[in-house]
DNA sequence: GTCTATAAGACGATAGAC
DNA sequence: GTCTATCGTCTTATAGAC
């Protein structure tokens, strides 16, 4: 089941899924209001009708594509040891979202540029559902401090640290890259970006580096 | 002299600023392409051909609008004391930026969506400005992490820490705002961000507070 | 299901009177 | 400087043949 109570295309689809993979190159690309059905076609290499017969109007279209990204995330991120150590959950996680960052960069800025637009677009529905995954590991993280597992830290403040600092690295072609003077971030920049970034959530929560992901 | 080479609205240009102001919220609102030159104009209570009248293009009133943002950004966060301790040097720095975000929720969110289009409108002198000052302030941290005066840490993402989050709080109307299920972020919330922030990037560093700014 | 042609309207920009 | 009226273009969406 998806965000939107169906099977993401049941198989059997080509079509559909070539118009909505255009999609979302286009909507990263330009945003919701710059996208234009004529790129997706050209992309999707079909008449620009044609994606009007899959789906019914632009907004159509993009609710589609948000859809899935909002699955993506809530699939890859959803489970969390309560019973493991502070540690490892918050290095499991620091990892599967600079993974996944990765992975799929397009759906990343999309969620950002979704962000950053109030989730203008956003039904009630998927709103509730990120949110709901955020609030999650913020009361595991409260729980660890009322157990003196770890430093003192406002929940939200500290997965914010995580979630914008990964997320600012997903705009490949932006102020990272005009910094860092390279036009793509390679898989050695991610892996170095999650080091980092552990050992400094860590650092933040007074707790030793459990090294059972990496050697440092 | 701002960004552009001119003084900002050498005053006695009312109508202009109108317009200017008038623009700035509609593209905080709905980014380049959604912005609409005849909301603007009703907005700023002015025909919609006197927006031409005052800028060419809407390109141009674009460019208006993010020299000044940048130019706010620049001034407000261009000196670094080279001579004073870490630990003050950033959380002064710390505390400016939220203040900016503050003060300037709708530069700050146009920064962002320009950002996280990969700067497609910043003319390359703005671009270069942006750069500059971050270049500068990781050069100082690595002087100190060489000096043994903080614990060693990639600059660039300790810099991000500090951006990303300030950043990711700008956003009022948006998933910081669902998450809190509040309607504005208070003076108190900043506050709070900017306390949690400055002990977060210090324990990062190794550093203690310095205790100059606030009593936490 | 696929595609061509076109409708219907919105948009940025301008001409030209005042 | 200000404003009305309008031009030309672009864009989404649909009608209707195949």
């Amino acid at each position: 089941m998806t965000a939107t109570g169906r099977k993401i295309t049941p198989l059997g689809n080509r079509r559909r899924d070539q118009i909505l993979r255009a999609a979302e190159a286009e909507f990263e690309k330009y945003g919701y209001e710059g996208a234009r059905i004529q790129r997706i076609a050209d992309l999707a290499e079909v008449p620009k009708a044609n994606v009007h017969y899959y789906f019914a109007s632009k907004s159509t279209l993009y609710d589609a594509v948000l859809s899935n990204v909002v699955d993506l995330w809530n699939a890859a991120l959803a489970p969390i040891d309560a019973a493991a150590d502070p540690a490892t959950v918050l290095e499991d996680y620091i990892r599967m979202k600079v993974e996944l960052t990765r992975l799929y960069p397009a759906a990343t800025r999309i969620f950002a540029q979704e962000m950053l637009g109030g989730w203008q677009h956003l039904s009630e529905h998927l709103k509730r559902e990120t949110r709901a995954w955020t609030e999650h590991l913020a009361t595991e993280i409260e729980n660890w401090i009322r157990q003196k597992r770890m430093l003192p830290v406002d929940p939200f403040h500290l997965i914010f640290v995580i979630w914008a600092t990964t997320q600012h690295y997903a705009e490949s072609g932006t102020q990272v890259k005009s910094i860092y003077r390279k036009n793509s971030l390679t898989r050695q920049d991610h892996d170095r970006l999650a080091d980092s970034l552990v050992t400094m959530v860590l650092r933040i929560c007074g707790l030793e580096p459990v090294g059972h992901g990496r050697n440092t």
